[in-house]
RNA sequence: GCCGAAAUGGUGGAAUGGUAGACACGAGGGACUUAAAAUCCCUUGGGCAAUUACGCCUGUGUGGGUUCGAGUCCCACUUUCGGUACCA
């Protein structure tokens, strides 16, 4: 009999249904074990190929840890707000929601034929009301929350507003804005509006004004790769840099929790390490300067204070409110000038050409330490949003700074004994001091630096600053606040609406708002966003409900927030509710969360590293301060799987002409390499049929073969419909199976490495299965296993795989964990076992891997359960335990011959049998040996001296 | 530029510092078939050999080093792929 995967994985799918295998609850009496795929964004496309690596690999693991008794939570859900559906909507009309449906149910058509043990009764969907009334919510308390720096805790904006009452900003060290000096009596004179503006100042969702790109003309903001040249990719539209008042989180008040985070959970190294250097945590100084003849101070920041005396010029940020102050009467003109220029230039554009660029102010500042003045310049290199906005230049050791010198002609003074700064400047943290002071220069103050290291140097320069009030040790970080706003209209909307300039929040009790019909998906022609199209856009404070804009009076009736969120808001706890989906009266119940605590372990992509996944901590970091979540950190390991390629087919065209020829003749004409659909070619070879079919232009075409076929070119490039090279999942089911093709896709290679598809191999996993299926049938389709005790080589055979495949389970290493089964079952095959315990071992730890067939076979067997719930063998050492080994007997490391030896031979009794074996004597005439080194089990190595 | 990952047959990839190339694909040869498919068996890194030789040499991007022994560890370099962008 045959094995019939179609059937078997269609009785066993509607089996799982209908006995609802894998939903599962919370049940005190297990561990709980949670697993947890990045959620999808469902586009268009639907799925290939290469998504349901990650899947499969995590379904595996989450069988595994179901058959060794865990309670395992894996669910599956949609991150389904996004640009493609607002593009397309804004193209056809069609509303998001539509095609955001269409493509779910898509999503899911194509996912359960791969036979996942999600538990479907948990799905979220981030465009759902029902989920995303905790995203508002979570917003909203952080709106209420303010950052305490002593507690490192997220605290209730009322004990802020308390505290301001009672004692102004007097002692406060919370996360802020910028720093606020007010007295308890001028807070208690303010109004309303005064106090709500000084709020938030500290807020952890607060309004704040940023720099962005903005498009009049398209009425948006634009990424950095979005504009090219001052105008926009999309139409052409000039674009320039604006402050705009937008909603933004306070991650960098949570900058040293993210980064102390990283020591406590099991993610790879390398994303640990972008994820530190996106957090950017440097310690320095910070130093003030006064401005020459003026009462003008400022404060710089820097991490090499002991290159004090090597200070010759400062820079100022465009940006920075300092350049107005400073630049003198006759500087004005250029100065402005400049200003002008740099506004044009993005961001991209002055990071992507480092012209160097600046200005002189006319203004100089006294340096502390040598009394020197320095003059004052700006320029676009010193950035605003980092330090103080303002820099001391140390051309000699700071390469921007040496560029800057160099370009404006200013002096270099190097510090370092011995370094030569003539043709670049010397960065390195390493040497002696000189030159600080100068010899020959009268000191300014009694402090010198000169002999010390360079590490030393920069401690006794902090303590000196501390010591004489001029500054004092800092620690910057260089993670930014996010930008919770979007111009958009497929997004979570703010429950938030505006009274007298103030935004107030939507009361929770009436949350979630939802998102609001519009006959327009673009921006408004007064350039609002998308959602001034909406009518019905107004919050009634009296009656607590949403109405017609028309009633807007500003009195009663007020405008709600335009804005939509991001994509990371639905993204960042999602997790959190996959553990409580139902529940309409808190995001997740105490219970839940008690029991389920954290992603035990998440997979996804690498791409992530520095979004997603950093927003999630800081999302979790806040919910925990508030109690909800229960661990600091929300996923404990983390896998990143690597990426499927596509394997591109080519055909040659000859020039000119509809001649194509084949690779290995190609070289004889001047030919154009065309991609071919991937589907059409097998083993490189073209099926020229269906070739001619494929598109009218082909149906006429010719061809010169090699041995009668037309061999086609390859390369690997990314997966995409325009390269032809596409395999979807359907047809690799629908022709193999969906175990031969969960099998192939964990053989292909490690799951977090990238590496390209072909279908090709494919063979080997299904002959496998076949293989498989011929030892529990004959051709009768009669089961004929046998029913006895399982000899000593078989029981050697199945624990050595039970050993190899529990262990690489663990570790993620499915690859080698099939060829294990591969391995076991030819030498099963070869002691023409026919056994039906071992087969009954064989199907259980195959079961992570080919459910269906597992099922199927462990029915057969005669088990009335699922083989889910089957226990996972149990290794015996015992069984692997051999009565000899076999050695390998080198020479200077060279491997010559195996030896056999008793098992439990000691080091002494191997040695002397080597020696006195004939086949060594052979090696060792002419040398003597010096000395014998005996790897146990595996090699004796004998070293020679002439 | 900086940070990270990697480089092994025709291909995907195996190898706690201990016989490099597991396992699979492909390719070549054979068996069974009228034939094909399916299945099974043998060979398969390169080179030299071809039964006094189922042996020898060489081989994991390049060049050095450590070691009795290196694909694996160290140093320098080349290339590829990711990420990032003047963070003082």
């Amino acid at each position: 009999m045959e094995y019939n995967f179609r059937d078997i994985e269609k009785k066993w799918q509607q089996r799982w249904i209908d006995n609802k295998t894998y939903q599962v609850t919370e049940d005190q009496h297990k561990k709980k074990f949670y697993v947890l795929n990045m959620f999808p964004y469902p586009s268009g496309a639907g799925l290939h190929v290469g998504h349901p690596l990650g899947y499969i690999a995590t379904d595996i693991y989450a069988r595994f840890k179901r058959m060794q008794g865990f309670n395992v939570l894996n669910p599956m859900g949609y991150d389904a707000y996004g640009l493609p559906a607002e593009q397309y909507a804004i193209q056809t009309g069609q509303h998001p929601e539509i095609t955001t449906v269409q493509n779910i149910s898509r999503y899911r058509e194509q996912l359960d034929k791969i036979g996942f043990c999600f538990d479907w009764n948990r799905e979220v969907r981030t465009c759902d009301p029902v989920y995303y009334h905790w995203t508002q919510w979570a917003f909203q308390r952080m709106f209420n929350s303010y950052y305490d720096n002593k507690q490192q805790k997220a605290l209730p904006i009322q004990s802020l507003i308390d505290y301001l009452a009672a004692n102004g900003s007097k002692g406060l060290d919370v996360a802020q804005t910028e720093e606020i000096n007010i007295t308890a009596d001028e807070w208690n004179a303010m109004d309303e509006k005064q106090q709500s503006d000084v709020l938030m100042n500290y807020r952890i969702a607060f309004l704040g004004e940023t720099m962005v790109n903005w498009c009049p003309k398209l009425g948006t903001v634009l990424a950095n790769d979005e504009v090219v040249d001052g105008v926009s990719v999309r139409g052409g539209y000039p674009v320039v840099q604006q402050k705009m008042r937008q909603w933004c989180l306070r991650v960098s008040a949570y900058s040293q929790r993210l980064l102390d985070g990283l020591e406590t959970i099991q993610w790879s190294d390398s994303i640990k390490e972008t994820q530190r250097n996106w957090i950017g945590r440097s310690e320095g100084t910070e130093v003030e300067f006064q401005v020459a003849d003026s009462d003008v101070h400022f404060t710089i920041f820097t991490t090499r204070a002991d290159t004090m005396f090597g200070v010759t010029f400062m820079v100022l940020a465009p940006e920075s409110e300092l350049v107005d102050v400073v630049t003198t009467e006759a500087q004005k003109a250029e100065v402005q000038a400049y200003l002008d220029q740099v506004k044009k230039r993005t961001e991209r554009e002055r990071m992507i050409d480092k012209k160097v660029t600046g200005v002189f102010t006319g203004s100089y500042a006294i340096n502390p330490f040598t009394g020197e003045k320095n003059p004052i310049w700006v320029s676009d290199y010193v950035l605003a949003g980092y330090g103080t906005g303002a820099i001391m230049a140390v051309p000699a050791h700071d390469s921007r700074d040496y560029a800057f010198a160099r370009h404006f002609n200013l002096p270099i003074i190097p510090l370092v004994e011995g370094c030569d700064v003539s043709e670049e400047s010397y960065d390195a943290k390493e040497g002696i001091v000189c030159n600080s002071p100068r010899p020959g220069v009268t000191p300014y103050i009694d402090f010198s630096l000169n002999g010390l290291t360079i590490k030393e140097a920069i401690a006794a320069t902090k303590k000196y600053v501390r010591e004489h009030n001029i500054g004092r040790v800092k620690v910057n970080y260089r993670l930014r606040d996010a930008i919770f706003s979007r111009q958009r209209y497929w997004g979570e909307p703010f429950p938030v609406y505006y009274k007298n300039g103030m935004p107030m929040m939507i009361p929770e009790e009436c949350l979630p708002i939802e998102l609001p019909e519009v006959d327009k998906f673009l921006p408004t022609e007064t350039g609002e966003p998308p959602l001034g199209n909406a009518t019905q856009w107004a919050w009634d404070e009296s009656n607590r409900k949403i109405v017609d804009n028309s009633l807007i009076d500003n009195k009663t009736v007020f405008p709600i927030e335009l804005y939509t969120m991001p994509g990371f808001a639905g993204s960042s706890a999602y997790y959190l509710r996959y553990m409580d989906p139902h529940n309409n009266k808190e995001l997740v119940s105490s219970d839940a969360v008690g029991y389920w605590q954290n992603v035990d372990l998440y997979v996804g992509g690498t791409e992530h590293a520095t979004g997603h996944l950093i927003y999630s901590r800081f999302w979790n970091k806040f919910l925990f301060d508030l109690g909800i979540s229960k661990t600091e950190e929300p996923f404990k390991k983390l896998i990143n799987q690597g990426m499927i390629q596509g394997r591109s087919n080519f055909v040659y065209r000859i020039k000119d002409t509809n001649t194509f020829v084949s690779l290995g003749l190609s070289k004889q004409y001047d030919v154009t390499p065309i991609h071919v659909d991937v589907n059409i070619v097998s083993n490189d070879i073209l099926d020229v049929e269906a070739f001619k079919a494929w598109r009218p232009e082909f149906n006429n075409a010719e061809f010169i073969l090699e041995d009668g076929k037309y061999i086609c070119g390859w390369a690997i490039e990314k997966m995409s419909k325009s390269m032809f090279n596409v395999v979807n999942p359907d047809n690799i089911v629908e022709k193999f199976g969906a175990d031969t093709l969960r099998m192939y896709e964990m053989f292909l290679g490690p799951v977090e490495q990238s590496k390209p598809w072909d279908t090709n191999g494919i063979d080997g996993c299904h002959r496998f299965l076949k293989k498989l299926w011929g030892f529990f049938f004959d051709r009768e389709g009669n089961m004929h296993l046998e029913d006895k005790e399982p000899t000593k080589d078989e029981l050697r055979s199945i624990h050595k795989l039970i050993k190899k495949v529990t262990e690489d389970i663990e570790n993620f290493s499915y690859n080698t964990s099939i060829a294990a089964f591969m391995i076991c079952l030819n030498e099963l095959s070869q002691l023409k076992s026919k056994n039906r315990k071992v087969m009954e071992d064989f199907v259980k730890l195959l079961a992570p891997f080919t459910p269906h067939l597992s099922e199927e076979l462990y029915e057969t067997l005669g088990h009335s359960t699922s083989v889910c719930d089957a226990e996972w063998p149990e290794f015996n050492e015992e069984y692997l335990k051999e009565d000899s080994v076999k050695m390998m007997i080198s020479f200077n490391g060279k491997a010559r011959f195996p030896m056999e030896f008793p098992a439990d031979a000691d080091n002494a009794t191997i040695e002397t049998a080597v020696m006195n074996n004939p086949q060594t004597a052979k090696y060792l005439e002419g040398w003597t040996v010096a000395k014998v080194i005996i790897v146990p089990k595996k090699i004796v190595n004998i070293v020679l001296k002439k």
